[in-house]
DNA sequence: CATGCGGGTAACAATTCGGTAACATCAGGC
DNA sequence: GCCTGATGTTACCGAATTGTTACCCGCATG
């Protein structure tokens, strides 16, 4: 999580002096802002990855900032640092597109814990693995154990079951398959997935016959369901 | 429209049941959870868009279901519930993957105003799933639980359900329910609608032969009525 | 060039679904 | 209360969908 570019806003030097120090040395890249006005110029030119935004501010107060900021199409955490503590406040920042509103006076540590729960969240990790059953699918090196043995995956199995894990619980449509999997340039015949999902079958269920992890739902497609064990 | 599906996860029954209306009557579909294994279990199994999970629980407490769920690669949003109100309990829960931490007391206004930040949030934009009686159909699924039990429905099910789900508390004519379900362009006699009808009650109305959420409405067609309760 | 493999198609079997028909029942008009 | 048309119910069958097996084509490799 080190290396992220944080804009802190907030208009109390002493405050932002220690927002600034508490954070430079846990590794973030601090972009500091004493006033409203050069606060949303760094959050519209400089695509912080997060915002820490006081909302009491000279000149361009945070709920201005916040709403330009959306409005924008911009997409970064915001997580606004108050002392107006009020139900209607908080709603009215959450609502504006802020994405958490933290009173003052606040301990450091849980905000730089908060502040790090939005980074874990809006980092994309699309990698990692993901365990189901007996099975594990590794993303990263593209393998799948079975029970602590590798099982050998093609290509185009390992791309669908990829699919299947991404949207797990859900009724995958053949089309929806054949876009994501196959592209949607390809000329294919829908057959084709079946005869997929069958060799994966035979790879990673208990039984093969029965099915339960890859459903099949009938004039749909499939649906992956890890289930609970 | 129907709503993002919300689990609850909540000991005491007064709370649960408050929180419960309280975003059942916002349109959200909410799945009570009273102890901590069955929350668990739901999380795990009807794959939830958002998770209130207090930490104080019986069997099985917060701390652990967010983590055996983050384990598991799940990724919906984890709100913490509690009145544990120390920092390191805060920071705890932060770590183990929760992505808000709120401290009871709460106001209810700003506990939705969070949850709403959070689902506005996450990327895919699912279809949801609509509650009615003690029957639940998720449309992302492509599933209908009846008491927490799985009701197998065919397509054609499924297609119609899920119009009369849209069109809930409209009178449909038999030629809208055509048109929409089996498509304008096949020809079948209209008596089709109400074979399909007739099995869809045996699956979902608690005396099929005195319908209660699809009513007859004679000459026109049928009214789909979720009711109150 | 042979060989092996990935993966796509074809053919066949098994299963299920959903449409239709036929009969029963119900509701409303007279 | 009877008649009539509309809807509920049941049974059945054809057809579409999917599982399964076999085969073929293209490509990489030695």
């Amino acid at each position: 999580m080190s290396g992220a570019r944080i804009l802190i806003v907030e208009d109390e030097p002493a405050l932002l002096r220690g927002l600034k120090d508490a954070f430079a040395a846990k590794g973030f890249d601090v972009l500091p802002a004493q006033d409203g006005e050069t606060g949303l110029a760094y959050a519209l030119s400089r695509n912080p990855h997060l915002i820490l935004l006081d909302i009491m501010l000279p000149r361009v107060n945070g709920y201005e900032i916040c709403r330009a900021v959306r409005e924008r199409g911009l997409e970064m955490p915001i997580l606004m640092l108050t002392a107006k503590g009020q139900e209607e406040d908080i709603i009215l920042g959450l609502n504006l597109g802020a994405d958490d509103y933290i009173v003052k006076p606040f301990r450091l540590g849980e905000l730089t814990a908060r502040v790090n729960a939005f980074l874990r969240r809006s980092k994309s990790k699309p990698a990692g693995s993901f365990r189901f059953g007996d099975c594990e699918l590794d993303l990263d090196a593209h393998k799948l154990y079975r029970d602590a043995a590798e099982v050998e995956l093609t290509a185009k199995e390992f791309k669908l079951l990829a699919y299947f894990v991404s949207r797990r619980g859900c009724a995958l449509a053949r089309n929806d398959v054949l876009d994501a999997v196959w592209g949607n340039s390809v000329i294919v015949t829908p057959r084709s997935i079946d005869r997929c999902v069958a060799t994966l079958r035979a790879k990673i269920e208990p039984d093969p016959r029965n099915p339960r992890y890859i459903q099949t739902i009938r004039d749909i497609g499939y649906r992956f369901e890890p289930g609970v064990e």
